[in-house]
DNA sequence: GATTTTTTCCGACTATTTTTCGATTTTATT
DNA sequence: AATAAAATCGAAAAATAGTCGGAAAAAATC
């Protein structure tokens, strides 16, 4: 028995609802960081270069892409990309934080704490194909590239891709509660299987292009999963 | 019904184990490549080199690795290297083979084609997590950086990569057959989730050295999934 | 609205790393 | 031992990343 501030909480299931949205307003406070320059001009070539760097990254893979190429891309010197990120690798790192906080900001829209973790997992997993689907160069770069990367443990972007995973987690052990998942596997296992199963359907479809309709095959992972974990735990 | 050499066999069973045999053999055949070089020098040249790149490219991973540290690890001069592989990204996606050849290799040791594809199925998902765990430098090298990449596609490593997978599709096959794993579902999302689900435990581990015990949490993870296949199937 | 301060931008430069090439050494062959 | 072939290396070229000081533009101050 833990001894913390929900112990001198009531009950547990309206703690649940609040939590939830901490949750999600937290990650979302941290995925989504305003521009510190004080111009409007360079928060316009701010943009410019991350556009420019996503098409050139996305074409050519983080290794093989030029600065020059980006700079030149986004219309300014390269000098002055320096002035914005201090290397390639930075400004590689740097992109998928934007797109990921509209991502999560997407789902919070799409949900709300009175739905069950059931039907939120089945739309968070269902979403990330289709975003990906949507946002294909931005996906390479995330689940190609920069996702598997050793070095993302160096940069502040670890924290927005464990938050993808934290969510996961998150759900099974509401998952858990409303008895759907069963607690005598262990949760990062259960964590694991689902990212894993959802993120090669996602890896295989931007690699080959197969299947033909990620949203669709997405959808159908998703909701397989979800069904053999409800198998699973209905099972003695 | 399809019109081909198998047409005039008396039985499918008895096919069944050949085929087997087949493809593991085929799969080894492309994994293992003879040294071209035409000095015993040479050829330990190379083995210097293969291991001096894996160390390197290890520890700092392929994009922050330089020639000359690889050079200079296996005791020869840079432009001997370029003797050996064209550039950096050639000598990188070089390095899986080797080690693939040898999983393959003690992967069919391990088997034979008496056993159900069930077994097989196990023995593989096991042997491929705790091969990672034996050799992770080159583990990392495949998983976190080669495997995902944007480029294998342009090399004669996408092949032996796609073996990967494809022993596990034909095991799905077979597990059709022996009434395991469903029909209803697509076998290439099957794949998928099989697939996902331990790579997403070995590459958690490789970045995160958690769960501790990777070979224990890898065979869980396979019995596992096989379990819930298994209980998918049994279901109407 | 002129001047001062801050911010942004760029050209020219340096530093680092990759890659090439011809000369040299080593090994195999006769 | 002479010759040919294979392998190695040092030095220099090519490619790319990254730096710096000052010009230009914008914002702030008077």
């Amino acid at each position: 028995m833990q001894i913390g501030p929900e112990s001198f909480t009531a009950a547990k299931a309206p703690e649940a609802a609040p939590e939830w949205d901490l949750l999600l307003d937290d990650v979302i406070a941290r995925s989504s960081r305003e521009s510190e320059r004080k111009q409007d001009r360079s928060r316009r070539t701010e943009k410019q270069i991350l556009n420019a760097a996503l098409r050139v990254f996305g074409r050519d893979g983080i290794s093989r892409a030029r600065i020059a190429d980006i700079a030149a891309e986004a219309g300014i010197s390269t000098s002055t990309l320096y002035e914005y990120y201090a290397s390639k690798e930075d400004l590689a790192y740097e992109i998928p934080m934007t797109h990921l906080s509209e991502f999560f900001c997407s789902y919070r829209d799409a949900t709300n704490a009175e739905m069950s973790a059931r039907d939120r997992l089945l739309i968070y997993l269902t979403m990330s194909a289709d975003y990906a689907r949507e946002h294909s160069e931005w996906a390479r770069l995330l689940y190609l590239e920069i996702w598997p990367s050793v070095f993302v443990g160096e940069t502040g972007l670890k924290a927005n891709i464990d938050d993808f995973t934290r969510i996961i987690r998150h759900l099974v052990e509401q998952g858990m509660d409303e008895g759907w998942i069963t607690r005598k596997a262990n949760k990062y296992e259960t964590a694991a299987l689902i990212v894993g199963s959802t993120n090669q359907t996602i890896i295989t479809w931007l690699l080959y292009r197969k299947p033909r309709n990620l949203t669709k095959a997405g959808t159908e992972m998703a909701e397989r999963i979800i069904r053999m974990l409800e198998i699973e735990a209905s099972q003695a």
